[in-house]
RNA sequence: GGCCACGUGGCGGAGUGGUUACGCAGCGGUCUGCAAAACCGUUUACCCCGGUUCAAUUCCGGGCGUGGCCUCCA
């Protein structure tokens, strides 16, 4: 079964094949980290971590590098740190501490590598020295600036001519470039910004541009040349564009990455977020407050949401959605605790061909739906006491068992973990309280006690092998 | 203005040149003291106009609509 991925580059769907199977390199756009990231940010976290586990299941989990960076060293950074006058350090790493929680809470494998850009200087230096040295970037008024008409291939990527680029062009052109759309490597820092010494003979003390740290940072941890480059369509142009640049010029190879994939961009409720439209939410305001949809959402139901749709096509996000992902869940649950006690099953493989056509996880997800059925149907033949088969009940425990290995696969959690707790020794006292009343047929007694559970987050299930209960909330 | 995506049943969302997606909701049934849950069954579709074809939701052209990029925003 071949691993089908769409390139950008090639606007197709390509069969993947790695440089090397022993060592497959990821790279991923990360957060800049100056404020918490929102439901937006987290689509490339989630759609990526699935590709991640993917490799790793084809290719082994130690032979997969996935580097995802931290940018710590940016503008709004800046203008951040001051607005809430707390030292950039402080801002960046409690930043990033959060970053790391929302990003865990979702269920996403931590990366093999998470550089950060300060870390990253001397490489930047590095990269600037030799495109500079080659011609291919300049110096001026304390700028270093790629030079776009050195590269013949500029705009390959966007599928944009320099023609077109300049003819729809809203860019503000500084006097010292020598080119309009000749954009920024390495910048003078005025006095209280962030500076290091600059590269290519410039005097005065500088920082990076954006782009350079994505080319420095992939480099030192994957090499001149990797497999995969992802991140957010908007990415593709300029960022994407100019970090191949970057790379291709200043080490004379025609390719940084063998793949680009790109993520489709995401709205809520019909508008484009914005936080001047009111719609703008956090992955941490959704998981702990009441913002969106008058409810806290678990980690667990914003992956399946943000799942169920194929990665390249927008998504609308909304309460609607969230609310069916989260009946998705427990209907699944349900099933899959018919393989408690059973050993790990293997990922079933037409579930896995499903995700390496080009991680189409709607199609995953409808696999996972009839495997649930099949368990379901099994499960529920096995436990009527009229036509009971051990036969259909080991069927639907294996199947359970699937539909587990399924759920772990996509890294949503098969047991529901206890977002609050119950006395368990009460509900099972009201329990036995209620079977009393209907055993002396008293129903509005029963009901009573019925009802009082219902107000504790408690749904009762009656069958004929007696009375379950579970956690609604 | 330039470039690029997308438009599927009540809703979400795959896919295909002629044959069931899947889920949620709805409806009918089994079960139940009632209800819920569970299980079984089931209705509704491919934006508009042309073209290619024996046949188009699927390919091509045009239109309309929504969105993205061109503004250091995933």
């Amino acid at each position: 079964m071949d691993l089908q991925l769409y390139d950008t580059l090639a606007r197709e769907k390509r069969r993947f094949l790695p440089l090397d199977a022993r060592n497959v390199r990821v790279y991923v756009c990360g957060p800049t980290v100056y404020d918490d990231a929102h439901i937006g940010n987290a689509r490339p976290l989630i759609v990526f971590d699935v590709l991640f586990r993917l490799l790793r299941h084809r290719y082994g989990a130690e032979n997969v590098t996935y580097v995802r960076n931290i940018t710590d060293v940016d503008d709004k950074i800046n203008a951040r740190a001051a607005e809430r006058g707390v030292s950039i350090r402080a801002l960046t790493e409690e930043t990033y501490r959060r970053f790391h929680e929302d990003v865990g809470a979702l269920g996403c494998l931590a990366p093999t590598h998470e550089p950060r850009a300060t870390e990253h200087i001397a490489p930047m230096r590095d990269l600037i020295e030799r495109l500079v040295g080659s011609d291919h970037a300049y110096v001026a008024e304390g700028h270093a600036l790629f030079s776009v008409a050195s590269m013949p291939n500029y705009g390959r990527l966007a599928r944009r001519t320099l023609d077109e680029m300049i003819a729809g062009a809203r860019v503000e052109v500084a006097p010292y470039k020598r080119d309009p759309m000749d954009f920024v490597l390495w910048k003078p820092s005025k006095p209280g910004e962030p500076a290091w010494p600059s590269p290519a003979g410039i005097a005065t003390p500088g920082r990076p541009g954006w782009h350079i740290e994505c080319s420095a940072m992939s480099w030192k941890h994957l090499g001149e040349t990797f497999d995969i480059h992802g991140g957010g369509v908007d990415l593709v142009f300029p960022h994407h564009e100019n970090e191949i640049a970057q790379s291709c010029c200043a080490f004379g190879t025609g390719v940084m990455a063998n793949y680009w994939m790109h993520n489709g961009f995401l709205q809520v409720e019909g508008e484009k977020m914005s936080k001047s439209l009111g719609n703008f939410v956090t992955i941490r305001e959704l998981l702990t407050s009441e913002r969106f949809g008058a409810r806290a959402w678990g980690g667990d139901a914003l992956r399946l949401a943000m799942l169920k749709t194929h990665y390249r096509q927008p998504i609308d996000w909304t309460v609607a959605a969230l609310i069916e992902a989260q009946s998705n869940l427990r209907r699944w649950r349900r099933a899959a605790d018919g393989a408690l006690g059973l050993e790990r099953a293997p990922v079933p493989e037409r579930f896995i061909s499903r995700l390496c056509n080009d991680l189409n996880t709607p199609q995953a997800i409808a696999t996972l739906n009839e495997i649930c059925t099949q368990a379901e149907a099994d499960l529920d033949a096995g436990a009527r006491v009229d036509c009971a088969t051990p036969d259909a009940m080991a069927g639907g425990r294996a199947a359970a068992a699937e539909l587990v290995a399924c759920l772990d696969f996509l890294g949503v959690a098969a047991r529901e973990s206890p977002a609050f707790t119950v006395d368990r020794a009460a509900v099972e006292a009201m329990l036995a309280a209620r079977a009393a009343a209907r055993q002396a047929k008293n129903w509005g007694e029963s009901d009573r006690i019925r009802d009082e559970l219902a107000a504790m987050g408690v749904v009762l299930k009656d069958s004929k092998a007696g009375t379950t209960w579970e956690i609604s909330r």
